[in-house]
DNA sequence: AAGTGAACCGTTATAACATAACACGTCGGC
DNA sequence: GCCGACGTGTTATGTTATAACGGTTCACTT
């Protein structure tokens, strides 16, 4: 498999998401319907994070359902509310959590030139952070970090 | 002054910025032609990070020049290539970079109240991340990094 | 059974952010 | 004088996101 440890992009990683989004969804009476399982699957589908405007395409395409833009938004935002997915803020697209559960603050890591985003934890990046900011007299809430470079295939590649 | 360490946007900050502008201008040989500099104006004298179409706003009402989105987007794209300006990409807004000259990579304080934003450097954050990402098989060219919280002067007030 | 409210989705319209493509003027070098 | 680079103006359009209103379903109450 994977020489390292665990940062594939791989479709199974994607699918294995998906399913736990349907767990997470039962534990806690949140309704994952038609719609929401269409754009759910989408998205595992989807090898580099998507814009809503991807999805209402997708949603045309792959299940023939013509949707406006604020279905699929509202749809991202069920989505975000409940942590199963990020904002990718430098492009405007949305990407699966792979950390359902945990406290957040992930930090993506995207391909600048594939286009495919891994999402990694470090709580010491977090807490320095964390510092940082509070020696600057800021109370810290939220924390948004997104780094841009090669993801190791494209970098050999390269 | 302030008794913190200098993180207090204050309005002389951004016209230090403005002279600091000026001056790289002159020594790399950049134009600062008079459009830019109303821009750079404007910029320097808002509290907060700036849209686009708010400084197409701002170019009408105190200078009475109507200009079209191209030709501001074009000076943003001036100052965001000459490390001038950041784009605060949670916000789609331009924010004065602090650290003229210095290789950057900084990190926006955003509050979520007042709206205004700081600017901090942390070579040990820059390098953290670095390194977390190449564990993870990544090689980083661009980090963003947005936090959004609660400035000193709205931690208080709050 | 009728009444109520919450959650979800559909629909229309529009707001907010950003760029493509082409035209024109100025200025410096040849 | 011609040319190319640069900056700006202008028109049109592309892309991302939300406001506002309507309708359905369903659980719960009375």
């Amino acid at each position: 498999m994977s020489k390292s440890r665990d940062h594939s992009h791989a479709a199974s990683d994607r699918r294995d998401w998906a399913r736990q989004v349907e767990k997470f969804c039962g534990q806690r009476e949140l309704q994952l319907t038609p719609l929401r399982r269409q754009v759910l699957d989408i998205l595992a589908g989807a090898q580099a994070p998507l814009g809503a405007y991807a999805i209402i395409e997708a949603l045309s395409r792959e299940q023939g359902k013509a949707v406006a833009p604020p279905t699929v938004y509202r749809t991202l935002d069920f989505f975000l509310e409940n942590g199963f997915l990020h904002k990718v803020e430098s492009r405007n697209a949305y990407a699966p959590c792979e950390h359902l559960g945990r406290r957040h603050h992930g930090i993506l890591l995207i391909c600048a030139r594939c286009g495919r985003t891994d999402e990694i934890e470090s709580p010491r990046v977090d807490e320095m952070l964390q510092e940082t900011a509070a020696k600057a007299g800021f109370s810290a809430q939220r924390q948004m970090v997104e780094v841009e470079g090669l993801c190791e295939a494209c970098g050999k590649a390269a």
